[in-house]
DNA sequence: CCTGCCATTAAGTATATACATTTAAAGGGT
DNA sequence: ACCCTTTAAATGTATATACTTAATGGCAGG
């Protein structure tokens, strides 16, 4: 129970607390202790106590409000964290060579769920760009993205020839949302072209929709061969 | 540039603070005011700035060290939160009938990839459950999972025949380690049988070993019919 | 018994102050 | 010129204090 002067008193309380919560001395649903009366037990300021709960409730662990005192949440409904880096990124991860080949790069009508998606006018004009990333000598991923060239001028100038949007975006363009959906699809005749495999082969498909201040900028589809790629969480942070 | 006074100060400076980096005011790796010099433009304290500034730094936006200063973090490589529910929320959240049903339970010699997971003996017994969810008239998700009952004694005495052990693991075990694996893979006959599908189907595979204190008490291999489910992330939080 | 008001409680925010820690940069000696 | 020491700048943590906000639970009045 002796604390660790190397470690801030915040996160000694924080440790302290976890282990109550996972030790089973505060179950499910519990009432913790008011801020003051930890205070006092730890022997520290209300501040101190209070960083070390809100930290705990940003992290899941907890949940808090006002008047009504600080709980332990359920388990169930828990966050983890995926990590989404550049493709190039993650094959070098892998140890392997990264190569990038562009496939198409037109300026084109974009289909109406894309428009939507843009809010823009259907039969309007966007840029469409189609690429693979390969990893030695196997296709790692496919690329279509669709990219909102009135809220991207700068884009439209991008020949893409050598470097993939992806990169380009995630090195030069702002943005404050993004939405993702993973699924499991069988490949069409398209993809398996693209991805030199069979059609009906299972790939896993992520659709990545990014936004800037509520206005879409890029929607992409990203296809892998499904036992190629696993996408690995990362363990929870404690 | 007026403030709304019915929002907390610092949550004015974050924001204040993420607009000059999205607009492109702090370019990626820029400088920012140290927290003296923002305080003071601001009109707050410095322990305000801090907070708005530490906020922005744990959220991947901003590096800070000591007397070097506060730089604009580049965004290469940043994480998104997948939620993760009990299967019958998921089911519910879509507004559909959930229904539970147990193939097996049975308490089994482990195969040696899981019996190494969870550190013991290759051969000893242990708790191995295969049951599916159903989502109105389909099925939703297959289960097929082993709980070390050496780390959950208690389980060894839960029937599973009208709850699955998903649920009962969230509601009574304390965690503290969740890794996940997502991929696509091709339904096996044995697979296809319990998902009510053709062999060769796309399906979304997830493996979750869940862990506590450094020690595995459970793995599991959840199914999904490629097409029916999506996971869906959250925007990023701002 | 029900309703609505209100006091009280607990969390949330803000400030001034102080001191600790890290480390870049300046300075000084060889 | 190089290395070592010192200094100081910037972030990090801790405390006391004060005020704000939300919401519960009790109380008064109908």
């Amino acid at each position: 129970m002796s604390r660790n002067t190397s470690q801030p008193l915040y996160k000694h309380v924080k440790k302290q607390m976890l282990d109550r919560i996972r030790s089973g001395k505060l179950g499910f649903g519990a009432l913790v202790p008011c801020e003051a009366d930890l205070a006092e037990e730890f022997g520290c300021a209300r501040l101190t106590v209070h960083r070390a709960l809100r930290e705990l409730a940003d992290e899941g662990f907890l949940e808090r409000r006002r008047r009504a005192g600080t709980r332990v949440a359920q388990r169930a409904s828990r966050g983890f964290q995926l990590s989404v880096s550049r493709v190039d990124e993650e094959v070098f991860a892998r140890g392997e060579v990264y190569r990038y080949e562009l496939i198409t790069r037109v300026a084109a009508t974009a289909p109406n769920p894309v428009a939507s998606a843009f809010g823009i006018a259907p039969g309007a004009e966007m840029l469409h760009v189609v690429c693979r990333h390969w990893s030695n000598d196997r296709v790692f991923q496919t690329e279509d993205r669709w990219i909102n060239t009135d809220a991207i001028p700068a884009a439209a100038d991008q020949p893409f020839r050598h470097a993939g949007p992806n990169r380009w975006l995630l090195d030069n363009v702002p943005f404050s949302e993004v939405r993702h959906e993973i699924a499991a699809v069988a490949a069409g005749p398209e993809e398996a072209r693209l991805l030199k495999l069979d059609a009906g082969h299972p790939l896993l498909q992520i659709r990545r929709e990014t936004g800037w201040q509520g206005r879409s900028v890029t929607v992409a589809v990203l296809n892998h061969p499904g036992e190629l790629f696993t996408l690995t969480s990362q363990p929870q942070a404690v």
